[in-house]
RNA sequence: GAGGCUGUAGCUCAGUCGGUAGAGCAACGGACUUUUAAUCCGUAGGUCCGGGGUUCGAGUCCCCGCAGCCUCACCA
């Protein structure tokens, strides 16, 4: 019959937007919009209702006068009430209502104002008042179009609900999810918040390379890539620790970096392949040191939330008083287990009533996973877990009096690890010594590309005694925000790739 | 990588025992100058995730595949 009937179904919803925007080109408007100076932000605009005034009129009627604003925002809702349109926009400070009528703007913004879809951004001027139910509203004097949208947007009172769609359509799940706009916001309050703390006391922030020719400082399976001119093999970093321990040998005493990691692995509601890491070095400082600035940053994230130290999560609440509990490994270890952890054939007997193997392996490692299995999830925390078993901490300071004890702690909240800490390994010797145990059991050539020899090499020209720390900050976003899963809190967490669409 | 669940209009969802694919929102046409998820009348819109199979007949049953979610595995 027509063009339009053979088209895919999507073609043709978008088919009268594109007359209207075409239409919009007639009425001489740029669909596509341009600077729009002494524009206020919706929120600020709606804070002004305290300055609408009620007037007598010569003929005795009361009315009110209120400020003229300008805003911007995008369609939300629309009603159409004959020759009178009710606009819902928002941005991102809140939502306004907009009144516009034919008889108050004219007939060529009437004519506009009939191009309008819901997604639109378009932008208003007018007095700020209240319509007769008492909305506050702009009555509309004058109106743009800013952008023309093509495509229609998600159902108006639902939203997006699919977590597959929320997440590879983003950018509609922001405007048209809610809650999920003000959640990235405070992940941003949250990273500032302990991007201030730290260059208070003195942290210099640097940025170290991603690109690495040996992916060390975690155990991790990384990412491979390829330099073509080099011709060599490398590898997306999986910590930022080896390098920020070398600035500590150049004499950068306080130093950190807060960014991207990336490690080949699975994914779940707990690991994105790409997350973000804070890494924070203190020259002449301990684990001691590195748990008073966790919880001063801790602290002062959740303090840049606006929240309470009562914070909600799932069912029940996170008490995020000060200071936190402290608890050794040693002693979460037989509270959650009942077992003694010096007893390794008791452990090992809890290990295999557990399905863990325990055949050929170090009796640290057996009583490392039984704490995962049946300690970690039960650390509800926030709680420092300290003095791990030193065999299962290859870059950790022994304790001077017992070097069986490395001086590291993790911080545990709700069952997840958010924060692990080192008294920083000095000693090249020891390192190197350390490295090669860790490596034995895997095959020669790849033990030794693990081994970073100039990472050893910096150790033996002098690294200050130092705390360390690294701070997981979608974990920590997920537990100061409420999300349940670490996709609600990565903007662009990693899906497989779209089939194909059109 | 394994198991379970899910996939129907742009979006949110129904779809009985296997018998011609439905609603709401959005869109389009019409009425309406104070609406609030506006309302009312009318119209159009489908690769039922993809591919095979069983059947007279498949959105529905079976097999394979794709994607998402959950659990597990992996993650010093």
């Amino acid at each position: 019959m027509n063009q339009a009937s053979s088209k895919s179904p999507a073609a043709q919803l978008q088919q009268s937007r594109r007359e209207k925007l075409q239409k919009i080109i007639q009425l001489g408007h740029d669909p596509w919009g341009h600077r729009l100076d002494e524009r206020l932000p919706i929120g600020e605009a709606r804070a002004m209702e305290s300055q609408i005034t009620k007037v007598t009129t010569d003929e005795g009627r009361e009315e009110e006068q209120g400020p003229r604003v300008r805003v911007a925002g995008r369609i939300m809702l629309q009603r159409k009430a004959g020759k009178l349109i009710f606009l819902d926009i928002r941005d991102w400070t809140g939502k306004i209502q907009l009144l516009v009528g034919k008889r108050q703007v004219g007939e060529e913004q009437w004519e506009l104002a009939q191009c309008f879809d819901l997604g639109d951004l378009i932008a208003a001027e007018g007095e700020l008042k209240h319509t007769r139910t008492g909305e506050l509203s702009v009555f509309v004097e004058r109106l743009w179009i800013m952008t023309k949208t093509l495509e229609p947007p998600p159902e108006k009172h639902h939203g997006l609900t699919d977590p597959e769609l929320r997440q590879r359509l983003r950018y509609l799940d922001l405007t048209y999810t809610p809650g999920v706009m003000e959640r990235f916001l405070r992940r941003t309050q949250i990273v500032q918040a302990i991007r201030r703390t730290l260059d208070e006391q003195g942290f210099v922030e640097v940025e170290g390379p991603t690109l690495h020719a040996i992916a060390g400082g975690a155990a991790a399976r990384p990412f491979e890539t390829y330099h073509n001119a080099l011709g060599i093999p490398l590898y997306l970093r999986i910590a930022l620790e080896l390098h920020l321990k070398r600035l500590l040998v150049g004499g950068m005493e306080r130093v950190y970096e807060l960014g991207r990691v990336y490690r080949n692995e699975g994914i779940s509601p707990r690991h994105n392949p790409e997350f973000t890491m804070l890494e924070a070095y203190q020259a002449y400082g301990d684990y001691h040191t590195m748990m008073d600035l966790t919880e001063q940053l801790v602290l002062a994230a959740l303090a840049a939330t606006g929240q309470g130290q009562q914070v909600p999560w799932g069912e029940t609440t996170i008490d995020f008083t000060p200071p936190f509990e402290r608890i050794t490994y040693a002693e979460a270890f037989r509270k959650h287990t009942g077992v003694d952890p010096e007893d390794a054939e008791a452990v090992a007997r809890l290990a295999q009533s557990l399905e863990i193997e325990t055949e050929g392996r170090h009796p640290d490692v057996i009583k490392n996973e039984v704490f995962e299995e049946l300690v970690e999830p039960k650390l509800t925390g926030p709680v420092f877990v300290l003095d791990y078993p030193a065999s299962i901490c290859p870059l950790t300071k022994r304790k001077r009096d017992n070097p069986q004890v490395a001086e590291r702690f993790e911080l545990f909240i709700q069952g997840m690890e958010v924060a692990n800490a080192y008294t920083e390994l000095n000693d090249p010797d020891l390192q190197e010594e350390l490295f090669r145990t860790q490596l034995a059991g895997l095959p020669p050539e790849e033990s030794m590309a693990r081994m970073d020899h100039d990472f050893i090499r910096a150790l033996r020209h002098g690294m200050p005694p130092a705390g360390g720390l690294g701070v997981g900050i979608d974990r920590l976003t997920m537990l100061l925000t409420g999300a349940q899963t670490i996709r609600e809190v990565i903007l662009f967490p990693l899906l497989r790739p779209e089939g194909k669409r059109e």
